[in-house]
RNA sequence: GUGGACGUAGCUCAAUUGGUUAGAGCAUCGGACUGUGGAUCCGAUGGUUGCGAGUUCGAAUCUCGUCGUCCACCCCA
């Protein structure tokens, strides 16, 4: 038998479901904030991401599923939506929107790693971006848009790690002091670290070995590097922070992986994840559009890891449960078999959620596969009740029934809600 | 890309350690039970032991390869 590639699990209703509950919830939040949805080819020219996440980044290098098509196109699967989104902005001419113009999006990534906790090859991301403007009250709004979303999944206790990485002038200074410095402490470094210092020295602060740490506990902080522009910047995103009463950390060891970002990056991680712990990342990317080739397009966005955040809510109890709002169309017995499938027929075209047993024994088993399924209403179809004109109508959550007029149907059902 | 654990029915697990025809519970399907809460009883379906080689008189069991799962490194969401 063959089996599904490796690191692209199936999702099952009982998943797929819970997916669509807590992605609703999480579109009605963005859409209140006036994002739109972006729907966008899962594949690319490869050139997108390797101009804007980087040549040098493991993305781009080792993970990225690139082929060539019949014309010899070079295409990837996206393994990531920021860069797809900004292209999009360029490419449709979205400057002519009243910017920012903001947008979300949510559908698989696709990247060729090792799977383990919390990393698949194939993998679904939501994530929001408001293009077309840089004044830090976007980055607030994103940030704070992210923290609600976790929020109002019943998520407290998770708080955002913060930081500014400065613009591009300023990071290249940096990252010759930071350079200059980790030379003089290179024995101490380990091998991996050995080889990132002249590639990617910023990488280097973000080792968790312990020997690193101790080094870098040392170096210069970018902070310090830092242009007046972004600094008052990052102040003034920190202070607003403040004023709305929310709650983040500055980590200024924080650089993210891919290399369009500038100023603002942000994270959110959870102990809960095992070593993949961050379910929710992002930043500014306010040069990313001038890497396609277009004008300079500022930006500010997050991306979010759905199974990471599924996982979570998993082992806080929090998953929304798989009730299913439908009603159960029972026969009251075999003989009345035909008349009721020819009603549920009906119902279903009048736009009712309904379920039939085609495998109906009697009322007992109708009940508790009712009961199996989930299924929290029933109506039983026939008897001295239907000679008289009437339905039974069972609350099977309340445990309670009552008869109704046929001709009430529709009427009940609908004051009764949920249908 | 590196390292470790694992793979028997849809699920959870057996199979006297290499020895007859690979078993059980749950689930599914069928039957019994006058028209009402996940019940009970009877019966059935379900397996090329992930797949492929090798060792052996004999392989679910040992060896190798491969595919997949889980975990860690790396990296990220």
């Amino acid at each position: 038998m063959i089996k599904g590639p490796k690191g692209a699990p199936d999702i099952l209703p009982d998943k797929s479901k819970s997916i669509r509950v807590i992605i609703d919830k999480i579109i009605k939040i963005v859409e209140n904030f006036s994002y739109e949805e972006i729907i966008l080819p899962i594949f690319e020219h490869s050139e997108v991401f390797e101009r804007t996440v980087g040549e040098d980044t493991d993305i781009v290098e080792k993970e990225m599923y690139t082929f060539f098509d019949k014309s010899g196109r070079k295409l990837s699967l996206r393994p990531e939506g920021t860069a797809q989104t900004v292209r999009a902005y360029l490419e449709n001419n979205l400057k002519t929107l009243t910017q920012p113009a903001k947008f979300f999006y949510f559908g698989p990534m696709f990247r060729y790693e090792r799977p383990q906790k919390g990393r698949f090859r194939q993998f679904f991301h939501f994530g929001i971006e408001a293009l077309g403007d840089e004044k830090p009250e976007l980055d607030v709004e994103v940030i704070s848009i992210s923290l609600q979303i976790l929020e109002s999944l019943g998520l407290k206790d998770l708080s955002v790690s913060l930081n500014s990485i400065g613009d591009i002038e300023e990071r290249n200074v940096y990252k010759e002091k930071l350079k200059s410095f980790l030379r003089t402490r290179y024995s101490e470094l380990c091998d991996d670290c050995k080889k990132r210092l002249e590639k990617n020295p910023l990488r280097v602060l973000d080792c968790k070995k312990e020997s690193c740490i101790n080094v870098t506990k040392d170096a210069p902080k970018i902070i310090d590097y830092l242009s007046n522009e972004s600094k008052n910047h990052f102040e003034k995103i920190l202070s607003m922070l403040d004023d709305l009463k929310i709650k983040y950390e500055i980590n200024n060891r924080l650089v993210r992986g891919l290399d369009y970002y500038n100023r603002t990056v942000f994270e959110v991680f959870s102990s809960d994840l095992g070593a993949q712990n961050a379910v929710l990342g992002g930043g500014r990317y306010d040069y990313l559009s001038e890497y396609l080739g277009g004008d300079r397009v500022p930006g500010v966005g997050f991306a979010m890891g759905v199974e990471r955040l599924i996982m979570i809510l998993e082992t806080k109890n929090l998953l929304p449960k798989n009730e299913k709002n439908i009603i159960f169309i029972s026969p009251l017995s075999k003989e009345y078999f035909e008349e009721t499938f020819k009603f549920y027929i009906y119902l279903g075209k009048s736009d009712f959620s309904v379920y039939f047993p085609y495998n109906f024994k009697n009322i007992k088993t109708s009940i508790s596969n009712a009961l199996k399924m989930n299924i929290n209403y029933m109506i039983i179809y026939g008897g001295d009740e239907l000679k008289n004109g009437f339905l039974i109508f069972k609350d099977l959550k309340k445990e309670e029934q009552q008869l109704i007029k046929i001709e009430n149907l529709s009427n009940f059902l609908n004051n009764y809600g949920g249908f």
